[in-house]
Parts: C-alpha cells; sequence; structure tokens
DNA sequence: AAATTTAGTTGCTTAAAGAAACTAATTGGT
DNA sequence: ACCAATTAGTTTCTTTAAGCAACTAAATTT
C-alpha cells in the first residue's frame, strides 16, 4: 500500500504534479523565486515544521529543482539555490497566482501582487500562443498523442501503479 | 494536530495550493479539460481508489471548481462539469504541462501534448504580458505588497495557523 | 569563551491515503 | 417486464505521511 508515484506516469502534467504537486513544495518555490535561501527563512515564512520542510527540500534537491550551495567556501552550512529547472516553474506558479488573485480573493483584495519591475504595471493574463507566435485562446486548443505514444494511451493509467517508485 | 490548511493565508498562490495543490486535483483537472465527466471515467483513467476520488470530487465541488449536474433531468446519477473557476486554471495546467514536457521527458518524448485546435501547430511558451500587452521576461517581474496588505505582509504566515479551517 | 542562532534529527501521535468489500440506483439485453 | 451488468458511490480496515515537541551539532555573535 506505498503511497501512488505519477513520476512513470505517461503524461507530462502527471509527472510535473509529482515533482510539484503539493502544497509545501509550491509555497517553498513562491518563496524561492522571491529570493529565499535559507532554511531558517523558508521556515518562519512557510510555518511548516522542521522535519517536513527538511524532506520537502530534500525532495525538490534530488529532482534537480533546487540546489544545495555552501553558504561560503569551506563551510557546510548550505542554501537552497533555484536551478533553470526550478526558474522555469515561474510559468506555473504565477498563473496558479492570477486564478488565485481572481478567485480567492475580492477584487483588488490581494495583500501581495506581481508586476512589472520597470514600471510596476500590473500583469495580464499569460497569453497561450503556437511556436510561431499567433495568440490562441483557451478554447482554441487541444490534447492529442503523439508518435511517441505506443499503445498506452488508450490504455488505463491504473497499468502505471504496477511500478512504484 | 489537524492538517495544515492555507485557505486564509493572505497570499493567492498559497489560497491556490490549497484548492488544486494535489496531486489527484490536478490529474481530475486535466481530464475534466480533457472532456471527461463522468465518475468511472475519472476513475479508470486516474487509476485512484474511490473513495479517494469521492472525496477529491466533493472537494472541488465545494469549491465550485467543478458542477454536479443530473446527467438527464429526474434522474440523480451526476456528471461533472468544468465551471468558470475550473475553466480558468487552463492556464495553470498549461505550464505545468509544458514544464512536464521540456524537465520529464526527452525531447520530443512526450506520449501526449497540447496543440492548436485549427491547425494543429505546437504551442510555444506562455507569453507573460504587463495589462497592456507589453511582452515581459520572467525575470521582468516582481512580487509586491498591496495597499490591501495592512501589518500582515511582514509578519509569519505561522501565526495564520492559529485558524484552522 | 559563552550565549545565541541555524540547520537540522529523532520519537511520538493523529490524520489522510489506499485496498477491498459491500450497497443502491441505473442501464442494457432478451 | 425481468435479470444481469454497470455506475456511483459508502464503509471498514491498514499503512503511510503530516505535524508537534524535544533534542543536537555546527556556525555566528558578543
Amino acid at each position: 500500500m506505498t503511497r501512488t508515484s505519477l513520476a512513470r506516469y505517461p503524461c507530462p502534467l502527471a509527472r510535473a504534479a509529482d515533482l510539484v504537486g503539493d502544497k509545501w513544495a509550491l509555497l517553498i518555490l513562491r518563496d524561492a523565486l522571491a529570493g529565499v535561501r535559507r532554511f531558517s527563512d523558508f521556515k518562519t515564512r512557510l510555518g511548516a515544521s522542521t522535519n517536513i520542510l527538511t524532506e520537502r527540500l530534500n525532495h525538490l534537491v534530488e529532482a534537480g529543482i533546487l540546489h544545495r550551495k555552501p553558504v561560503r567556501p569551506g563551510v557546510q552550512r548550505v542554501e537552497y539555490h533555484l536551478s533553470e529547472k526550478g526558474m522555469s516553474l515561474v510559468h506555473a506558479l504565477l498563473a496558479l497566482w492570477q486564478w488565485g488573485e481572481r478567485w480567492t480573493f475580492e477584487e483588488g483584495k490581494s495583500p501581495v501582487t506581481v508586476q512589472a519591475r520597470d514600471t510596476g504595471e500590473k500583469l495580464g493574463p499569460l497569453q497561450l500562443q503556437t511556436v510561431s507566435g499567433r495568440p490562441l485562446s483557451i478554447t482554441d486548443i487541444e490534447m492529442v498523442p503523439t508518435e511517441a505514444a505506443p499503445a498506452i494511451t488508450h490504455q488505463s493509467y491504473a497499468a502505471l501503479k504496477a511500478q512504484k517508485a
């Protein structure tokens, strides 16, 4: 009865969810993107207990999303830095952020917001587009299997559960 | 020792994470966006046990993300439909999806992808922009407190944990 | 050099995840 | 119309993980 791991599911969303689909992980990433690096700072900002925080940070490090770096050379105390892989979660975090502003606060009542660094302008919604830059609306897209998908697509994902992490 | 609820945290991301920051919720939403409506279809596609699925669907219904609708008038069997609130999670889901394609599969090996419905073109990355439409890169943005934020911003979020859901 | 802060580890308790077995409506076949 | 199968759950039980508290060893401050 081990906990279901989505790491091997043949779906990008499932695999992403396996790594960051968790409340604490999302909050850690929020703070990391805001520049937080130290264990104690994460702790006070999140309010999570140390064992939980330790475990989540280790997971994110194993996943290559965070990097452990000595605070100064020669010393074993570490800071947690975002890797490129971690940085590129901004879009997802920001999308969730904007959704949260729209649906979990009254209009204009969000206590903290994201804005353009240079002019302070508010952000608009993330724009869907094709690789060539043609803008799309949310009804213009569809999920389709690729050539890389053998029989699995039309099978049940349940079969995957045989292979636990 | 109740589980920490993020529902009252003064942060849009925390509140969003409270509602959808969970593996099963994300997978349910993925399938809902792909057009799945029936309990049994969710079950076979997710491979979750029925009690878990029941609980998650109920949560999403309570949160106003899904709607329960009788399959036909006069009958008590229901289908789960996305509300507008649910639909507007597309950006977040798609951002996670794209991150998953980039970082959890080899190039071009994702078995299922999202594309433009009309031409089948691949999607490009979600584009950050200001309300006026000026494109921004991920380093051009910053998190800032608003006027709606009283003293709380510089306090620890830990204090919030006193108020459990 | 002593006191404090930082970054954890260990042990314990409660809550949630997961499996399996069961039930009541609804639907399909003959 | 009747019986079998499917659908949408509920209930019970076991295992895993969340959360708290107390402790420890480096590093930093005074």
